[in-house]
DNA sequence: GTATCATTCAAACGATCGTTTGAAACCCTT
DNA sequence: AAGGGTTTCAAACGATCGTTTGAATGATAC
């Protein structure tokens, strides 16, 4: 061990090289000699210190998301502790879950912009490893938020919300990949780079998320008793 | 030329083959040989019929998306025609655009689900090829759904409408990825499968973007005038 | 100075990718 | 039955992938 207070530089930089080059090409496509090429490290250093590709897409994952969760966590925690036995209000429950994460987002330095993305992009990852990765490591913060939500939502069937809570996470997610999207709609008349104005996007993406979370609930179509086991049309 | 009536049923074998895969592997992930063993064709089939691996991916997608696309292009100008000189009511137009692909995506024997499936995802593809292609193939009916959403809600900015549009674009993503991504959420817990009831799954959303797209607006951030260059903080 | 460890490096590994080839098989018209 | 055009096939192409190797280099402790 060469200098324990500045761990293996070159690790670092092979994780954030990578973080860009997924971003910009998915996770398939990125080389570990891309890679290694913008890291300024040699071919063999990422087994050296990660073991496989796989094994670095999963410590780059988590370095971040741990961080990530852990501020969602205790956001949620403030606000129980203010609200005490009382439900904390909806709208504070989605700005504590997906703030953190906007916020995040808007951190064009440190990276945190790249890593949203990447994230986003991520939650629909065909990888079977990298799905399971995520499931385990958004276990706890899920369940600790969809807790607090019921409590909040007493009215919303708890289905109807899991629904609700999903399609936020998209539009979230959509929010985040940004200009690289949004360009097919704007077609590049008005300016859409929410790195420009993170605070607009956000409130921008919270006046939606809440919007489509308080609207009326919808008129299922005839219920189907229970197990219609569905033969025939 | 063997047969005018029934086009070289290895073509269409191939395209139902690769839609499968794709959506369960991604599009670098699946190989022309996975794709060709479905298919139960030659490896040396998909050049012969389509060029290349990116000729047959452009190829996949323009077969469905011009059918949508022209789907939802024939449900604007119904309403329109109905409307007459009037703005069109918002709901109406949601549904128009995003109901036709939410029904494309409950069709699960003719292949549209997994299109659907494939397509939400793409939208945020890495692949410049791809992005190009797929904003070529929207321009046409995003313009005239921008047009027709713009006269609908004067009092709404249309920065702000085009983000929206972006959030429902996301959320409708999600709603179409399904069980894939939700199994995160719902822990399996509550029966989350769309294809289940793709009516129910219609109603949810629809409900979710109507209020979304109806949210009061937010208050931006205090105003930096037109162009601030944001120098230093 | 020397032994010991961690790290870096150029080079090569086998596997698999998309693509190409040239001949065989097939189909339809004459 | 013969011919020409279309489609299929097994096999191979060069390129590039993730990974491994073994020696060179660096830093630290004795």
């Amino acid at each position: 061990m060469a200098n324990v207070t500045e761990i293996s530089d070159t690790r670092t930089r092979i994780l954030d090289a990578a973080e860009r080059l997924f971003v910009e090409h998915g996770l398939e496509a990125t080389t570990l000699r891309m890679i290694t090429a913008e890291a300024q490290a040699n071919i063999a250093a990422v087994n050296y210190h990660f073991g496989s590709k796989e094994a670095l897409i999963e410590e780059l994952f988590r370095r971040r998301l741990t961080w990530l969760n852990e501020q969602r966590l205790a956001a949620l925690d403030r606000l129980e502790a203010e609200a005490g036995d009382a439900p904390v209000k909806p709208r504070l429950i989605v700005e504590a879950f997906f703030g953190v994460a906007i916020r995040m987002a808007a951190d064009t330095e440190g990276g945190g912009r790249n890593f949203m993305r990447l994230l986003s992009r991520t939650y629909t990852e065909p990888a079977e490893f990298v799905k399971n990765f995520l499931a385990e490591e958004y276990a706890l913060v899920l369940a600790r938020f969809k807790k607090a939500f019921f409590k909040a939502l007493p009215d919303v069937p708890q289905e109807e919300f899991l629904w609700r809570f999903h399609f936020m996470l998209g539009a979230m997610s959509y929010a985040v990949s940004g200009a690289d999207a949004i360009n097919v709609v704007g077609e590049g008349k008005l300016e859409f780079d929410n790195a420009g104005d993170p605070d607009a996007l956000y409130a921008r993406l919270m006046s939606f998320l809440i919007g489509g979370l308080r609207a009326p609930l919808p008129e299922l179509p005839a219920k189907q008793s229970k197990k219609p086991h569905r033969k025939a049309a």
